[in-house]
RNA sequence: CGGGGUGUAGCGCAGAUGGUAGCGCGCGACGUUCGGGACGUUGAGGCCGCAGGUUCAAAUCCUGUCACUCCGACCA
């Protein structure tokens, strides 16, 4: 117990102070550093395994809808980024420009990319010119910079991580069929790869993305009940089209502009993980992106049989398809033992003389803390439990989740609401005006627009008959 | 850009009223340990953010400056 409380003041309190308890365990479980520049981090490799599990789940689920990978340069002429009028707006005081190379000043300033709608629209410009070039399905995934004044690990950063998708089709339905697809898919990689159930739904006007037609996103509960956009797809129409010449000769034999989407996630999924599934231990890591799965700790290494009994159940997991690893190091059990619960390991098996005298090993789940005694070498069993890990994970995230959608009438029940560390779903008459309302006497912002009908329901602000049932809550 | 705070060892900090720098953790070596953060012995590690000034003497007092950080306005 005493050992525990050393534990315990080690990281932040988790219910005192969130934001300290989220800097704190990044740091101290190893997934990033703060680089030299402001505003941006160091990915180590603990926190970038995850990314790259994260990247090949998501390639799996991309190329099932036929999108493709490709890469495109890091450097925009500053003039692409002045084509398309709204998006001109939203990056303009974001973006990083290179002014000089060479030693010389460059005619026209270079920015680098805080998003790559327009050079890649500049391209397929080129590419498209019969209704049988389309659709163009491309993804990149790449780094990209945006200048933010306040900046956090993972949530924001100078320069993040991310995968961005952009597609032109022939006519507005299947580009807006691709939008809703694309929106499905990262619905289906939050809940099933992260455990993170997310709502999505389209934004209102004043948070879509500059440039778009429609925005949809999908939005996460954190641990402080505050929401996390952790993914966006856009409906463009003809916006990128027109403003990059985006044209193609029809089947009826007329020249027609495109319709384009673009849809992205970022290693800001990395920073939603940590804050939906964490305990006051550190990190909790579902078993589908973990970078080690099962944690192997001998016990009394130095006995005889040991170190090669947890080295041969280590090779006969890694055989199976698990990321496992035996922790050799020379340091006590008890340590290792915190040290993984710290860095989330979904599973750890403890191998000591007793157990192989007894042909057994000790399992333990991060998420519930349970130990079970397990068959030695038994593959199967600690397959069976990865999976049940990974499944209630999601069941407990959503159980949390759902239980704290609360319904309001009134911009004092929203505030009441959001206070309570929930999301609120409350009618609105579709003004702006009232959004803006909202946010400035209770600090939540709409968050996606639901499904539900607000047939005879008013607006929670100004009484008028409700257009929209809209998901409020306090966003990071 | 407004308000507050902090800069001393890798990290966290202590250094009244000036006298030439210390504690905890961590790190190295050796030994005993090992089923929930072990212990003993011993060692390494500092331009006290930076630049001026006052003084016989500055981590300490004064002035300036830089950096970081928290809270408000903007953003994936």
């Amino acid at each position: 117990m005493a050992q525990d409380k050393k534990f315990v003041k080690e990281i932040a309190d988790i219910n005192e102070d969130f934001p300290k308890w989220y800097t704190d365990v990044i740091l101290k479980t190893e997934l990033v550093d703060y680089g030299p520049v402001k505003g941006t981090m160091v990915i180590r490799p603990y926190g970038y395994a995850i990314w790259e599990n994260i990247q090949k789940e998501l390639d799996v689920r991309f190329k099932k809808t036929g999108v493709k990978n490709a890469y495109f340069p890091l450097l925009i002429p500053q003039s692409y980024l002045m084509k398309e009028a709204e998006h001109v707006e939203g990056f303009a005081p974001e973006v990083a420009t290179v002014t000089h190379a060479g030693g010389q000043k460059l005619q026209e300033p270079l920015v680098i990319r805080p998003t790559s709608e327009t050079i890649i629209c500049d391209m397929y410009a080129k590419w498209m010119e019969s209704y049988r070039d389309l659709p163009i399905l491309i993804n990149q995934w790449c780094n990209v910079m945006r200048w933010e004044k306040t900046t956090r690990p993972f949530l924001r950063t100078s320069e993040f991580l991310w995968q961005e998708g952009h597609t032109v089709h022939a006519t507005e339905e299947e580009a807006e069929v691709e939008t809703q697809t694309m929106l499905g898919v990262y619905k289906d990689f939050a809940e099933n790869c992260l455990a993170i159930p997310v709502l999505t739904g389209r934004k209102t006007d004043k948070e879509k993305f500059a440039g778009a037609v429609a925005t949809y996103g999908m939005e996460a509960m954190m641990l402080d009940g505050k929401s996390l956009q952790a993914g966006t797809s856009h409906y463009l129409g003809q916006n990128f089209a027109k403003a990059f010449d985006m044209k193609f000769l029809d089947k009826d034999g007329t020249l027609k502009y495109g319709y384009s989407t673009s849809w992205g996630v970022s290693t800001r999924l990395i920073g939603a993980l940590i804050m939906a599934h964490g305990d006051q231990r550190g990190l909790v890591i579902p078993p589908v992106v973990a970078p080690i799965q099962v944690i192997i700790i001998p016990v009394c290494m130095h006995k005889d049989g040991v170190l090669e009994n947890a080295q041969k159940l280590c090779d006969v997991l890694c055989d199976a398809g698990i990321r496992a690893e035996v922790d050799k190091r020379d340091a006590t059990p008890g340590w290792k033992f915190n040290e993984w619960e710290m860095k989330g390991v979904p599973v750890r098996i403890e191998v000591g003389p007793r157990d192989i005298e007894n042909g057994k090993m000790m399992a333990m789940r991060r998420d519930t803390l349970e130990k079970a005694e397990l068959s030695l070498f038994d593959v199967d069993a600690v397959k069976a439990l990865l999976a049940t890990v990974q499944q209630e994970m999601l069941e407990k995230s959503r159980e949390r989740r759902d239980s704290r959608i609360v319904w309001a009438e009134s911009v004092e029940q929203i505030l009441a609401g959001v206070d309570n560390k929930c999301f609120v779903k409350a009618p609105w008459c579709g003004c702006r005006e009232c959004e803006e309302k909202i946010k400035e006497q209770t600090q939540a912002t709409a968050r996606v627009i639901a499904e539900d009908s607000a047939d005879g329901k008013v607006c929670a602000v100004c009484g008028k008959k409700a257009e929209k049932i809209v998901y409020f809550a306090r966003a990071y």
